[in-house]
DNA sequence: CGGAATCCTGCCTGATACTG
DNA sequence: CAGTATCAGGCAGGATTCCG
């Protein structure tokens, strides 16, 4: 997603000296896909082709603009696909590609991860934080 | 990270709805690991214990706000652990913890699939984008 | 060195209106 | 239905400065 305006900056101008992480593309692809909403479409796609509005009701919190620009997004990427279907109110509907299928199993390791370990996070944050 | 105040009340606002993700604390913690700097502090750890300035370092491009930030967000989580050393100026060492190193295999995933299939995107977004 | 505090830019959200 | 467009406001995030 675009939110490295300024740092894109930054990491060119480190770049000179530093080409670990900062310049390697895969970097930049970790970037896009370490984002929310990137890992709660591909989730919510798991389950199949979906329509817009579809999606927009499964991730309840997520505004027009930033699921069309999401999926605008991961279309271009090529990990999935629109496909416009020219009925009397039009249906558009999303689904994994090849590509995005290979990152939704992936994604899902960290959904049950999420889910697992969901407890000892709470618990931790409890201790973490000053007792009344 | 604090990226969901408004977002929350429309979570809020639409479970009385549909529980299926927006309630689902499991969301709010995948909403959290889902985040590029997050992804990428953890991935540096991988290496065994660092010091602020070397992850600092490792990760050109981020911010030291950020990163304190970010660092801050996870020790809370407990999924790493912030050991300060008294030395004359102050070391202060980050190191995963158990629950982080569960964290770090699962992400190890998603930077190897990154990797593995970055060529592949940039192909996409080569034949998607207008030729000239 | 490892932050904390400050200011400031700009993206994201939320609301609304308008196509096809 | 599935967007696109626009505008206001808030808050994430960047840059800079200062402190233990």
């Amino acid at each position: 997603m675009p939110t490295m305006t300024a740092a894109q900056k930054r990491v060119h101008a480190k770049a000179e000296f530093d080409a670990y992480l900062a310049a390697c593309p895969s970097r930049l692809l970790l970037d896009r896909i370490s984002d929310k909403w990137v890992t709660l479409v591909i989730c919510s796609l798991e389950d199949g082709p979906q329509r817009f509005s579809e999606v927009s009701r499964r991730l309840a919190g997520v505004s027009q603009k930033m699921l069309t620009q999401t999926l605008r997004t991961l279309e271009r990427d090529g990990l999935l696909t629109r496909t416009v279907t020219p009925t009397v109110p039009v249906t558009v509907t999303y689904e994994l590609t090849e590509l995005g299928r290979s990152l939704q199993e992936v994604m899902a390791g960290l959904k049950v991860w999420a889910e697992t370990h969901m407890e000892s996070v709470l618990a931790a944050r409890a201790s973490y934080d000053p007792q009344p």
